[in-house]
This record gives structure tokens, C-alpha cells and sequence, in this order.
DNA sequence: TGACAGCACGAACGATCGTGCTATTTATTC
DNA sequence: GAATAAATAGCACGATCGTTCGTGCTGTCA
């Protein structure tokens, strides 16, 4: 890896980070300037455009998701253990990655009326990780664990629903009940899939 | 109403449909004069600060859920008609009545890792919100149509999340089916409270 | 008629936004 | 080590941010 290849990616992680907390409005080159300590033409230069930082951004949120939520959970075996990886990493080590929780999660409410490539990007990164639930909850029917004429995709809406008011009831509110309200909705979620 | 308190509200009234369509960061003193044609200090002067004119904006939200929301639940009889009332107006017309959907959701994403005044008007109100669910809830307990042993926050916590969820499917992925999921969803919670 | 609030305006402020240019320093390659 | 390319800094731009100030209307009350 080059010098440049290497600083982008110092810069990346920082504006991650930034995100995460602060929101992607407050992702500003000013302000990621003085993070890493750059000036900010020289950070610039990196991105030809703040459009494609923010794109960037969103893809390397992306990559740490597979790294941290479902690589992992594909050590598991296809089924009900699987589900329940993805479920737990989810809320543990993925929302415990970064210091303001789920990126996505922080971006969703200013990109949903804002239209333009950051837009259409969170939403296909959305619709894949719809789709990837919906193949490990497909398999938990094959292997027999979960019930053959299961709603697959209510069945998804319901477990990202549970996850989404966690992180609303965990950063938003800071209700330390979020993580066994949480566990109790999703096994309730399995119970009756099964 | 004197003229000043009108113009004021013709001001927040504007300011809470720019917030729900592009977010309370979007909701600038420029924009927002332009939208309501006047000078910005002209509207500045009815707020002394930025800030003020945030948790008036909040307040408003807060008055309309009532309005829009639960007053009218309070009509239908106490019990699981109540809580029913209430679910199908948050998801019909409270979402609709403004453009772009519930304001809370919109700006509990920017907020939660932003302390200030705003961020703790908005924890309360949605503090607020989570116990009215609850008192309607123990209600329905009460009349018998719901079990006595049930557990009431969790009820809670699973109830918020079919509409946060139903608010960013539809909202944000344009999904069709949001509807139809959060519906089932709901009745499903029901049935097991049963 | 004169004094006086209430209300809105235009102009301007310092700061910061994203984004270009032009050097200059730092890596890479021969 | 010299030549070349890449990476960063410096500086400036127009726009917009929230905010302040002085001013001029417009209507009410004495």
C-alpha cells in the first residue's frame, strides 16, 4: 500500500468515527482536518468531492459489517446458530465497533428525504443485509429448526425492527433495559418461528 | 392572537415541515426565511436563539402527536380498542401529517450522541410518549383483555419498534410492504399478550 | 398631535462551509 | 543520487452559517 492509499485510509477511519458520533452532516473537512491533522486541502485531495468521502465512508461501514457481523457468523452453522450470531454480533460487538453505535442506524434519518448517491447507496447497502437475513433465516427452515411456511420476510422485518429500537432505546434514551428487551423480543421472534 | 405570536407560528409551522422532509440540521435560519419570505433577522428576532427556535419546533411536534394522535385514541374505549387506536393513527395519520413522516424519528438520529437542551426536550418527550403507551397498555390489563402477568415495558418496547421500524422501511427504502409487516407485527404482539 | 411599543427590514460581523489553484515537500523509480 | 511522480500545505474564492445593530414602519394610547 502506497503512502496516499495508507493516509486515505488513516483519514477514512477517523471520518468513521466522526460519523458515527456526530452524524454525517457534521462530517466536515474542516473538521476531519483537524482530527487527523492534516490541512484541509491536503485531505481534500484524497476525495475529489465530499460526496465521494461520504460514499467512502458508508462503503468502508460496509466492509467493517462483514468483518465484524457476518464473517464471524458464517463460522456457524447454517440454521438457527447462525441466526443467532448475526443477532448477537449485531447488538454486541457491531454496535460496540464504533463510539457512536450503528452508522447506519446515525445516517438513515438525514439521508431518508435527501436524494442523491449517498442515498442510493445506504439504501442498497440496506436491501443487502435484508437479503442476507432473509438466506440465513431460509437455511434455519431447510436445516428443519424453523417452521416451513414461515413469512421470511416478516420474519426479517420483525428481527430489524428489534435491533433498530435497541440502538434507539440504548444511544437515544440510554435505557439500560435496552439489551434484555432486546434478547426477550428476539427469542419471542424465534419461539414463534419455530 | 396578537400579530407577533402569528407570525411565530406561521414560522414554527413551516420550520416543522422543513424538519421532516430534510432534518433538523437543514433547518437553517436562511432556508427558513426564505420559505416563509421574510428577513432573517426579521425572524430571528422572535427567537433570541437558533436553539430556542429547535425546542420551539419540538414543542409544536409534541402538541400535533396529541392532537393528531392520542386525544383522539382517548375517545375510543379504554382497553385494547385504545391501544388499537393509538397504533393505527401513529402509523396512518400521525406519519402522514406531515410530509416527511414522524419528526421524532427524523431527529432522534442527529440528537442522541448531541447533548444540549434539544436532545434532552426530546428524550423527555419520547419518555413521555413510551409511559402514555404503557398506561394504555396497563389499562387493557385491566379490562381483562390482555394477561395479567404480562410484562408491560417490553410490551412497550416491542410496540415502538414495529413503527420505528415501519418509519424506516417506508421512509427511507420505499418499501410497499412496510404497511403490511408492521400490521402483522402488531397483531402478533397482541395475540401473545393475549 | 406626540410619545411609544411592537414588528420587520437591510447591512454587516466573524466563522465555517466545500472547493479550486499554486507551490513545496516527500516518495518512488531509474 | 538524480529525475520524476505523488502527496501535502498555503492561500483564496464565494456562499452560507448564526447573530447583532441600527433604522423605519405601523398602530395604540395619552
Amino acid at each position: 500500500m502506497s503512502k496516499g492509499e495508507e493516509t486515505k485510509q488513516t483519514i477514512v477511519d477517523q471520518a468513521l468515527e466522526l460519523v458515527s458520533t456526530v452524524g454525517l452532516d457534521k462530517l466536515t473537512i474542516g473538521a476531519l482536518a483537524n482530527a487527523t491533522g492534516m490541512s484541509k486541502s491536503g485531505l481534500f485531495a484524497h476525495f475529489k468531492s465530499k460526496e465521494q468521502l461520504q460514499l467512502r465512508v458508508l462503503e468502508e461501514a460496509r466492509e467493517r459489517f462483514v468483518d465484524v457481523v457476518v464473517r464471524p457468523a458464517l463460522k456457524e452453522p447454517r440454521g438457527e446458530a447462525r441466526l443467532r450470531a448475526i443477532f448477537e454480533r449485531t447488538m454486541n460487538e457491531w454496535e460496540e465497533a464504533l463510539p457512536g453505535g450503528c452508522v447506519f442506524h446515525a445516517v438513515a434519518a438525514e439521508l431518508d428525504d435527501q436524494p442523491g448517491p449517498a442515498r442510493d447507496y445506504l439504501v442498497e447497502i440496506q436491501r443487502a443485509q435484508r437479503e442476507m437475513l432473509a438466506r440465513a433465516t431460509r437455511m434455519a427452515i431447510d436445516t428443519g429448526e424453523l417452521r416451513a411456511d414461515l413469512d421470511v420476510d416478516q420474519f426479517v422485518f420483525e428481527l430489524v425492527s428489534i435491533t433498530g429500537a435497541f440502538h434507539h432505546f440504548g444511544r437515544l434514551l440510554g435505557d439500560p433495559n435496552a439489551t434484555r428487551y432486546a434478547r426477550r423480543a428476539f427469542e419471542s421472534l424465534l419461539a414463534r418461528a419455530h
